[in-house]
DNA sequence: CATATTGGTAAGTCGTGGCTTACCTTTAAG
DNA sequence: CTTAAAGGTAAGCCACGACTTACCAATATG
């Protein structure tokens, strides 16, 4: 799953509150209807962007669906941030220790 | 800054562009517009809003405005998907070992 | 002083995304 | 078999956000 897709899922408040719900454990959608201000319509669709995601998954048991957590959904986004975090780093130190000029 | 700032700024593919190429330096706000599908004006509202997530920061220099990356930008950001990362791993393993039933 | 550069902001347009209600299918239970 | 519980999907609405053009302020340069 790109990182793109995490980042997207992860910056809608209500998804974001429905990702934390699960992390906490597993949960059906209506169990997560019954906590969130929206309809249950509502969080099935944000389950489905999650799921698209690779950020969470579904098992059936009876007419339920119960979704949990993937725990390495992140993984790209991980790596997506870390690889900034080298970059800026050594742009900036490039820029003190060598005057870099800087493109109009 | 908080990490939904973050989140939301880099959610817009246009912005991670600009986020991405101010990381491998400084640039001035008409450089970037000039390698980019979109008009200047559009450079300039995604760089504020790059800059109220504390991603970026601004530096005069004559006329031009010069942006950086913010190294630290991202730590909020990262905390928070760490923490999640234990998170699930921990729920998880209580299932398994516990036989831990899920909320209707 | 006049005139470019540079860039931020205002105002307006348009598409997308998050929500709702309505509907249908599937499994469980009386 | 009928009824209820659970949940996915369709259709439609509405707000917000990503763009545009137009305008203005500030600095540099002839």
């Amino acid at each position: 799953m790109p990182y793109q897709q995490s980042l997207t899922a992860l910056a809608d408040p209500t998804r974001r509150h429905i990702f934390e719900s699960i992390s906490t454990g597993p949960q059906s959608v209506s169990s997560l209807a019954k906590n969130m201000p929206v309809s249950r319509p509502a969080v099935s669709q944000h389950l489905k962007v999650l799921s698209n995601a690779g950020l969470v998954i579904a098992t059936k048991r009876g007419t339920q669906n119960i979704y949990s957590a993937k725990p390495d959904g992140l993984h790209e986004l991980r790596h997506y941030l870390e690889q900034f975090w080298g970059e800026v780093l050594t742009s900036f130190a490039d820029e003190v220790e060598n005057q870099k000029e800087i493109p109009e």
